[in-house]
RNA sequence: GCCCGCCUGGCGGAAUGGUAGACGCAGCGGACUUAAAAUCCGCGGCUUUCGGGCGUGCCGGUUCGAGUCCGGCGGUGGGCACCA
């Protein structure tokens, strides 16, 4: 047992060795359609844009991925593990604008880098399935996709209101707007009615909410954001016949949600971009004028949040379906969305805030209809804070008394009685808008002919692909400049015609490549037999960051693509698991820079200073890792250093997957001196290969206990994605076979079966680690003479009979406080627990001079005496 | 403003309502070494008259027994936000 014999685990040669295995074996490889008797399995990890270089935050959900997909395939399922990139995207165009090299090329050697360094991680992964969404032979499969919703009617072209950026002449997505300027440009954005393509998810607003229910391997808290963004409300929908029709219009529409309220009202306001203010400005120029400041003002946040009400009063006005001969005043206001509701709304200053600071500053009447619950009618008045709960209603005709819940059925009832408005449910989703004035993207398959309008692209010209002599030399679409591209013939009267220069959303790309890679090289988008084979996934894992938007965009295309009969399941994520963020420190040198971690040299007393100077070094927060503090840790130099059990390791150990994650030098240093410990454990094993003895001395049968537990409770924990708790287990198993060695170290050859039982133990650290640290574990194996790939073995079983306890210890309380352990046989019965529990010494002590009230006794747990002054 | 998390040693964290602090990191002590590194072992909430007392953000409740369940409060992080 002498340290210095035994060698050094060298991962530089192992890693690339195993990796080389595996694949030589194929054994991370399936097929589109397994046999039926397959138990399939499908991991999923959100596939990485192709920036360049892998960071943490890659690493960390890989290892996630491969833990689940190793772990899954040693159950015996038949496990689906691909990788792909979603790889169309600004950034390409960026570096082309910025250093003149073409986006395919850029995202080309993009992904080469970065396969390679994933390829170092020992991931489990079906290469062979690997995708990128900027190939025609994918993006060619998605027009066809597109086509199909078209056909369904679920792709429509449509005017609406963009946030248009007029220096870069493009449309920004409202991630985009940064405080009401492009994020690129700095110009000031603009509201623009375009014409663009949706996807119409607010179709499926009703399935998609209800299908959240379903989602029961789900984190509550992003079905709980999806639910809030699909946002369904209840209300009603009102109209306002104008006293005097104005450009065609006779009433006003509005949405509410509170028609009980609707004897409190006090004026209408519609929105700035509404109909009827644009018949309002026609001809009034003031009016004109302030719909023209609301535009401008935008929707960035900040203007939003210290922006005043303001108003402009029409002139025109309303009546009343309820109070007959009443008029109100309907003014456009900066306050009312146009994206919600019917872009105007009622206006009841008693129980709406907005409504009362609306009426305050232009002097309208407020007049009170409801009576809170509580107070009195006697003096009762509306300050400045609205009432905006429930109540009984007052001054309100045939609703008086009513509750305001009584209320809102009633009116409702009497609105659709009147056909002045009927109850409707009202949702926050909005459809999807994909068109994008971009290169870098999938080319949206229509074309646009004078006399035809709008004409699909047939099937058989797909794909349409993005021509390559483009020049990114000017703002705007390079399509929309190109020569030659965008001018073909009608395909429905050969007339001469106009591509469609618009692509789609990147969102697109990624809202149905986990249907891509069940088939990824059929003819077909996708393969029916397959998809239905593998979906829905069995677990998706990926970052918070996209809660809403890619996981909703999913979840509508995948019950698009159902409805067009391609897969059978609506919900494509079965489970879902969102990591935290990889964090770490961040420092600053004394000028200000940001300072890269390998730059700082940090001293035991917490202080730190740079390397290159001995300068003092501000040590700054613990926070996300980022290019712009600086206070990132490049993998591929983890890997280069501890090797990629060591990174996968560390990041396991350290918390629970789903909080963020500090990296930390020395973490990770003890991480890696654990793949070492493992080897060393191994290596005094080897030369102790031989025959099951028939017996076991109590060191050995207590060794063999501590595995087979250890199975167990590794198993457990990787099944809840306890990941730190599997690592903590396996640390303990080695802390138990180091303890054997010391222990049974003198006993010579006759050492009762615990050479044996040692070598049971290191194996089964091995088979148990190899989800974690899949190469340590082939090599440990491979020392101890298995032939097989651990990749393609069994997870071990653990032995019945060893999980049973010779004894358990049992806590004794008095009154619920401890007051002792007592050691029992399990088959000990309750009569002899309590004396024995009774006779322990400090638990007499306790009770002397009492009275016991009872006796509680949870089996294998606690004894708990209830007692009294005697 | 609304919604949702989270709060346990110096740090990350563990704990089906049943011995709080497993395991790791950092620290301290010891062994080995000429020495160091590496390795191995050990220690560790506070307090105490050594019986015990107090400890999981704070206050209260349920229970034989609460980190865990319930109510309230505080702190903190995140999401949404003029959504009628």
């Amino acid at each position: 047992m002498n340290q210095d014999v035994l060698p050094a685990y060298d991962f530089r040669d192992a890693e690339p060795r195993w990796q080389r295995a595996w694949e030589e074996r194929g054994c991370f490889a399936v097929v589109d359609v397994p046999p039926a008797e397959a138990r399939t399995y499908y991991v999923l990890e959100m596939f990485p844009y192709p920036s360049g270089k892998i960071h943490m935050g890659h690493v960390r959900n890989y290892t996630l991925g491969d833990v689940v997909a190793r772990y899954k395939r040693a159950r015996g399922f038949t496990v689906l593990h691909p990788m792909g990139w979603d790889a169309f995207g600004l950034p390409a165009e960026n570096a082309a604008r910025e250093r003149g090299v073409h986006p395919a090329r850029w995202t080309a050697d993009n992904i080469a880098a970065m396969r390679a360094e994933l390829k170092r991680m020992g991931l489990s992964i079906d290469w062979a399935r690997e995708i990128a969404t900027c190939e025609p032979e994918y993006y060619g499969k998605q027009q066809a996709l597109f086509l199909a919703m078209f056909r369904l009617g679920l792709a429509e072209r449509r005017e609406s209101w963009v946030n248009w950026d007029p220096v870069d002449n493009t449309v920004l997505a409202n991630e985009q707007v940064i405080d009401g300027r492009g994020w690129r440009s700095g110009a000031l954005v603009e509201k623009k009615l375009l014409s663009q393509w949706f996807l119409r998810i607010t179709a499926y607003a009703p399935e998609l909410l209800a299908g959240l229910d379903t989602l029961t391997r789900w984190p509550e808290r992003v079905r709980l954001m999806q639910a809030r963004w699909i946002g369904r409300s209840d209300g009603a929908r009102v109209r306002f016949a104008l006293a005097e029709p104005v450009a065609g219009l006779a009433e006003v529409e509005v949405y509410t949600t509170r028609p009980d309220t609707l004897f409190g009202m006090s004026f209408v306001a519609v929105a700035p971009e509404h109909p009827l203010a644009a018949a309002a400005a026609a001809d009034d120029a003031a009016a004109a004028a302030f719909v023209a400041e609301c535009r401008r003002m935008g929707t960035s946040e900040a203007a939003i949040e210290t922006a005043e009400k303001r108003g402009y009063d029409t002139g025109l006005t309303v009546s009343h379906p309820f109070i007959p001969g009443a008029r109100f005043p309907v003014w456009i206001a900066n306050f009312v969305l146009m994206e919600y509701g019917t872009g105007a709304i009622f206006g009841c200053p008693c129980g709406d805030q907005r409504d009362l600071d609306f009426a305050r500053k232009y002097g309208l009447p407020v007049p009170p209809v409801v009576l809170p619950d509580g107070r009195e009618a006697a003096g009762f008045v509306i300050g400045d804070v609205a009432e905006t709960g429930a109540g009984t209603l007052i001054n309100s005709g045939f609703l008086d008394g009513l509750t305001t819940r009584e209320g809102k059925a009633r009116a409702i009832a009497a609105l659709e009685a009147c056909g002045a408005g009927e109850g409707v449910q009202n949702w926050r989703l909005r459809d999807w808008g994909v068109s994008r004035q971009r290169y870098w993207g999938c080319p949206i398959p229509m074309i646009h002919c004078a006399a035809c309008g709008v004409v699909a692209v047939p099937e058989e010209q797909l794909p349409v692909r993005l021509p390559e002599d483009v020049a990114f030399d000017q703002p705007g679409n390079p399509l929309d400049r190109h020569p030659s591209w965008k001018h073909v013939a009608c395909p429905a009267c050969g007339a001469a015609a106009v591509r469609e220069t618009d692509t789609f959303d990147t969102f697109v790309d990624s809202s149905w490549y986990f249907a891509r890679f069940c088939s990824p090289r059929a003819a077909a988008p996708i393969l029916p037999e397959a998809a239905d084979r593998w979906m829905p996934v069995d677990q998706y894992i990926g970052g918070i960051e996209h809660a809403i938007l890619h996981l909703l965009y999913a979840r509508f295309v995948t019950r698009a693509l159902r409805e067009a009969g391609l897969v059978q399941t609506g919900e494509p994520f079965a489970g879902l698991f969102t990591q935290g963020m990889v964090t770490h420190e961040s420092y600053r040198a004394a000028d200000g820079r940001w300072l890269y971690p390998e730059e700082v040299e940090r001293d035991a007393q917490g202080g730190a200073t740079r390397r290159s100077d001995g300068a003092a070094v501000t040590v700054g927060r613990i926070e996300a890792m980022s290019k712009s503090r600086r206070n990132t840790v490049d993998p591929g130099q983890i890997i280069d250093r501890y090797g990629a059990d060591t990174a996968r390791w560390f990041i396991l150990s350290d918390n629970p997957p789903e909080r963020d994650l500090e990296w930390t030098e020395a973490g990770a240093a003890g991480s890696y001196r654990f793949t070492q410990r493992l080897y060393r454990l191994t290596e005094a094993s080897v030369a102790d290969a031989g025959p099951r003895p028939p017996k076991f001395g109590a060191a050995a049968e207590a060794l063999r206990r501590v595995g087979h537990r250890t199975i167990a409770a590794v198993t457990e924990a990787l099944e809840g994605f306890a990941f730190n708790v599997a690592v903590a287990r396996l640390y303990e198993l080695a802390g138990a076979i180091a303890e054997a060695d010391r222990s049974g170290a003198d006993d010579g050859r006759d050492d009762g079966g615990l050479a044996w039982a040692r070598r049971e133990a290191i194996t089964l650290a091995a088979r148990l680690v190899c989800p974690m640290m899949p190469h340590l574990a082939e090599e440990m194996m491979a020392r101890l003479g298995y032939a097989g790939l651990l990749a393609e073995a069994a997870w071990p079983e653990p032995e019945a009979a060893l999980l049973v306890a010779h004894s358990m210890t049992l806590a004794v309380q008095v009154m619920g406080r401890l007051r002792g352990t007592i050691e029992v046989s399990p088959g000990a019965s309750e009569a002899e627990i309590l004396e024995r529990a009774s006779g322990e010494t400090n638990v007499a002590r306790a009770l002397a001079g009492m009275r016991i009230i009872k006796r509680i006794h949870v089996p294998g747990r606690v004894v708990n005496f209830v007692v009294a002054p005697a």
